[in-house]
DNA sequence: ACGTTTGATTTGGGG
DNA sequence: TCCCCAAATCAA
């Protein structure tokens, strides 16, 4: 029997850590039954007045969340982040950085809040008020103006969010916790820390005294909240000396309670309909593996590029009947590749790679986006993804599990056989998106910037040709473009001219070479570099602006983003050509894709403050696909929200306090509908109404 | 000797 | 050509 690709079983997800309880009882007892942490659940009224008091006054709040394997955020990480069941509170008014202790400071406190609620038929009085406690903590640590420092603040958030469901999503708007993680990865967003520990390595002056293998738990918490403060301390120094601290201040830290707000929101999905697509799409694929073991006369994996090879090049030995075209080869071993490049070059040749193709198509679908999904969701019926904020170089956010930035914009058309009588053959369309529903009374909103990365580019260059093209908002902009380059009128574009125009840009924006551009257009490598010549000709200051970059970077060895984002590359001046023209393409490409996440950040964060401070407006961010802004809205509410968000994006053109003058406007176009998949754009007024507050 | 785990590699979805 | 994530195979 051989394994059959995509009917392996369930994958393991967001595993709820489920061991008994006692252990986790155990666990806490040794936090909570140490006379040095005062426990919630055993104060008195005048005790819990006083600490909430003190909270407010206090030079400082340390926190980080208690997991229910008796781990902290502190800790190394462990692969499935464990359920959280507490959190700890370190109240302190010292300020100077000496090497952590491990007892605490004079007049300093240490809070232990339950996270866990108690089933409400054990519910007494004092739980009650236990609760209610931990409420007000929480609204201080939300509301407070004065420093809250913890490590990975968005999962505090998120879990606050889950485990307090009478706090609302738009109470952590104005929330300003400092992060540490966020301030690393700013200045050095090449190589964000893996855990705490590494990061306080990288960056306390002194060697902290790594606690003593016998050393007690409480007191490695103790030791370990201080030295977050000091930590934050340092890092936030660093920020301003770095001329980063507007980014930090005004952009990531608001981008964490937008993350946190984002990802506590449940998407709905059509799972039965997941279900029937996966079911067809495997019947699709067992037609097509029975198809492919005919094709090349023996049985295999198709899902082996190793066998494939051996089938392709080996036994049927295509490679010989086609010594005009050159075959791709492997990065890495110089074998012969089975890449898509590869395939359409033989698919002339023998049936073979024409049905490995569609396989693959098939195959990429059902086991990334149907079946991919559907673990996701376990028993429920809704997905959130996970947002990571400090894993892109860029300043782009990414999404895992399911990663929302990768679903097909496209269907897919599938014709299935079937064999009844009258009917020989039925052709289906899938459509991972479509799979996407918004909730009963809602609608799905999305909000996309036009051409940002082009509108920039145009900006950051001031290339005359180039800037007129959007600022006389005459028609689409490839087009224009192509019309411009290959000097003809826009009437006679072919949709070819506009397609080619729109991959030479990105191309030489990103510094491909002939080769590249000659594969992706189908074009001899030639014509491609005649084409590449041409553009560049005909926007000169493009080409000045990519030299000047490269330039400057290699003088001061960083680059930086229109909002102060930086990026240094360290390879900018390797002896190694290779890799020095590598870092010179990441210094070129960080400048565009970096300023275009600046501004899509910014957006985010100016429309969600709208929304919670607004008593009427309820529309919740989905997702955020780079340049496109996904919400879930009221039906009644559309309209409103719909020019609210266009006129928000669009106003980011200028942003005064962040220096941020854009040559170019910046157009949004938005769309609705009542499933991911099916979205038609919205026609908006121009000057919509400013929202009355 | 046999299964599990890990990293490298290849491919392809998104921007 | 830049920046990601997911799935799968294969060798160690």
């Amino acid at each position: 029997m051989w394994a059959r690709p995509g009917s392996n079983g369930l994958k393991i997800c967001h595993e709820e850590a489920n061991e008994p309880q006692n252990q986790s009882k155990a666990l806490t007892a040794t936090l909570t039954s140490d006379p040095r942490v005062k426990d919630s659940g055993k104060m008195n009224q005048d005790e819990k007045m006083q600490m909430l008091e003190m909270a407010g006054k206090t030079g400082a709040l340390v926190l980080t969340l208690v997991y229910r394997d008796g781990t902290t955020q502190l800790d190394p990480e462990q692969k499935l982040t464990p359920a959280a069941c507490g959190l700890l509170v370190l109240m302190t008014n010292s300020l100077h950085l000496s090497t952590p202790e491990d007892s605490l400071r004079p007049n300093d406190s240490l809070i232990y809040l339950k996270l866990e609620h108690t089933p409400a038929w054990a519910q007494q009085h004092t739980l009650q008020s236990q609760e209610l406690f931990t409420r007000d903590m929480l609204l201080q640590v939300l509301s407070r103006s004065q420093l809250v420092v913890c490590y990975k603040a968005k999962d505090l958030l998120r879990t606050a969010l889950q485990y307090r469901r009478d706090l609302s999503w738009k109470q952590v708007a104005g929330c300003r916790i400092q992060d540490p993680q966020v301030s690393g990865w700013l200045l050095d967003p090449a190589k964000s820390s893996s855990c705490y520990q590494d990061l306080l390595n990288k960056h306390s002056k002194r060697p902290h005294t790594t606690p003593a293998l016998g050393t007690k738990k409480v007191s490695q918490v103790i030791s370990g909240l201080y030295s977050l403060h000091c930590l934050n301390m340092e890092l936030c120094f660093k920020l301003q000396s770095q001329g980063l601290w507007d980014l930090y201040s005004d952009m990531e830290l608001n981008m964490i309670s937008v993350l946190a707000a984002m990802e506590s929101h449940r998407i709905h999905v059509d799972k039965e309909a997941l279900r029937r697509t996966s079911d067809l799409l495997g019947a699709k694929m067992k037609q097509l593996e029975q198809e492919a073991h005919r094709a090349a006369g023996q049985i295999f994996l198709v899902t082996s590029n190793t066998q494939l090879r051996t089938v392709l090049f080996e036994k049927l030995c295509l490679h010989e009947r086609c010594e005009n075209k050159k075959l791709p080869k492997t990065i890495n071993k110089r074998q012969q590749s089975t890449s898509e490049a590869a395939l359409l070059q033989l698919q002339d040749l023998h049936p073979l790679p024409k049905i490995i193709l569609e396989y693959r198509q098939v195959h990429k679908i059902k086991s990334t986006f149907v079946d991919g999904i559907l673990s996701c969701m376990m028993s429920k019926n809704y997905v959130s993804s996970t947002w990571y904020q400090t894993s892109v170089v860029t300043g782009r956010i990414s999404a895992k599990h399911p990663n929302f930035q990768a679903l097909p914009r496209q269907p897919l058309q599938i014709t299935k056989k079937q064999y009844i009588e009258g009917k020989e053959e039925e052709v289906v369309t899938v459509h991972p998106r479509a799979m996407f529903i918004p909730q009963e009374g809602w609608t799905f909103l999305a909000a996309d910037f036009c051409q940002v990365e082009l509108r920039l580019l145009a900006h950051l260059s001031s290339d005359p040709e180039l800037l007129r093209i959007f600022i006389n908002p005459q028609g689409d902009v490839f087009t224009m473009l192509a019309s411009q380059w290959k000097g003809v009128s826009e009437g006679e574009v072919t949709s070819e001219d506009r397609e080619h125009a729109k991959r030479i840009v990105y191309s030489v924006v990103y510094g491909a070479g002939r080769e590249r551009l000659s594969g992706i257009l189908g074009v001899s490598a030639e014509q491609a570099s005649r084409f590449q010549d041409s553009f560049l000709q005909s926007y000169r200051e493009v080409q000045a602006f990519i030299q000047r970059t490269i330039q400057q970077c290699h003088k001061q060895g960083y680059v930086l983003s229109i909002m102060g984002r930086r990026r240094t590359l360290p390879n900018i001046n390797s002896p190694d050509w290779g890799i020095r023209m590598q870092a010179e393409r990441q210094a070129v490409n960080f400048v565009i894709q970096g300023s275009a996440a600046d501004l899509c950040k910014m957006a985010m964060i100016r429309i969600f403050n709208l929304v919670s401070s607004s008593s009427s407006l309820s529309a919740r961010l989905v997702a955020q696909l780079h340049d496109e802004l996904l919400y879930e809205v009221e039906d009644s509410q559309v309209e409103q929200f719909a020019g609210l968000v266009k006129s928000t994006m669009e106003s980011l053109q200028h942003i005064d306090h962040l220096g941020v003058h854009l040559n170019v406007p910046l157009k949004v176009a938005v769309s609705c509908g009542k499933s991911w998949g099916s979205m038609s754009e919205l026609d908006i007024p121009p000057m919509s109404p400013s929202p009355c507050l």
